[in-house]
DNA sequence: GCATCGATCAATCAATCGTCCGATTACCTA
DNA sequence: TAGGTAATCGGACGATTGATTGATCGATGC
């Protein structure tokens, strides 16, 4: 890797901290310039306007976020751990790094065209590979197979407005809980019917 | 209501509106103003500054939402059929003003003190109460407790960025595909054992 | 019909925004 | 050490920000 490379890194590095702490929208090129030792006008080497930072942070994010569940996913085949391992995988790269991930889930909605097309790209593979995991499950109808993902994806990406690490513990003991509620859920042994049915249906 | 109380309140819908599309940071006090059809100046006899206005729109939302849910709650008992009413009386608040709970999930991060302080305690309130339902079933652990209800919140707050009235139909549909997924789980029948204990766990 | 008062307006303030640019430094090669 | 390129700096630009002001409007009470 180059040293262009290398401070390259720094700057995205730096832009993950300010927009996961003030949000893309206030936190401004200075910010992010004394974040990482430099001046405004410097920044303006490693990107084209602000826009593209954040664009940068997320690609590269997702990218490196992809890349890990896949290899990860590669060696498991067991349904069950395969949902393990989404869940362990995902937490623990949010614990490693927590200001990408933050960025990724607060700051998406401010990327604009076309940058924001090349990410959505990136995600809906994400989504592809998540979802598949789950259709693996034999109990999962074509119905519930987008809410059961986005289910997913909500329980994870809103873990860091509550995780604290001497309570929760760390990504594996999490990941295990969690799984353990998407496999169980509260009240297995019972079916829900909303009160509407409960005359002729199963309870 | 009186006239000026009726104005507020439009005032207010109109800061849910804006909020929710272009964020708290970049939504500027002229942008408000011309939602509701006012100039800048004139928003000022219905808040202190900005922050206030973000304060206002939060606070009715959580009041209201709370509201809804204790009444709601009052006349079920039954822990399965008090866990669907959770999920319904969110998600129709949801659907009929989307704007203030995307403000609330979105935006929050954004309020500063005082203001913070007493949202957080309306927030704290909503959170004892659900936390409440889920305590009822008898599966629930002190430990998966706090996990479980994030996890419901998680999953609850992240459904305005992918729904889609067309596709997944109304609350009381979410809601029953959702009570489902945390009563049942994907498979009920077993218990989940991480690699590194299963030859001595069960299966 | 006059006075009063809350509501709203256009105009304006200093501050900060993203961006740009010429000057300057740092570093590598020959 | 000389020369050239890449990296960085500090200051400046016009635009926009949140906030404030004095003037004006319209309804109400007397």
């Amino acid at each position: 890797m180059t040293g262009y490379e290398q401070r390259r890194e720094q700057v995205l590095d730096g832009c993950a901290h300010v927009f996961a702490e003030k949000g893309y929208d206030s936190a401004s090129i200075r910010d992010i310039a004394k974040a990482v030792k430099m001046s405004s006008g410097g920044l303006y080497h490693y990107c084209i306007n602000k826009q593209d930072l954040l664009f940068q942070v997320c690609e590269r994010a997702f990218r490196s976020l992809t890349a890990r569940l896949d290899e990860a996913l590669s060696s498991v085949h067991e349904p069950k751990e395969r949902l393990y391992t989404v869940f362990a995988t995902h937490l623990a790269y949010f614990l490693e790094r927590p200001h990408e991930l933050i960025t990724l889930t607060e700051n998406l909605s401010s990327l604009e065209p076309p940058g924001s097309g090349k990410i959505r790209t990136l995600q809906r593979r994400y989504y592809e590979v998540v979802s598949g995991v789950l259709k693996s499950f034999p109990e999962i109808t074509e119905e519930s197979l987008r809410v059961a993902t986005m289910t997913l994806f909500g329980s994870i990406n809103w873990v860091h407005t509550w995780y604290r690490r001497d309570v929760d513990g760390d990504a594996e003991n999490l990941a295990r809980v969690m799984t353990d509620l998407f496999l169980h859920g509260l009240a297995p042994s019972y079916q829900y019917v909303p009160p509407s049915e409960q005359e002729t249906g199963p309870n």
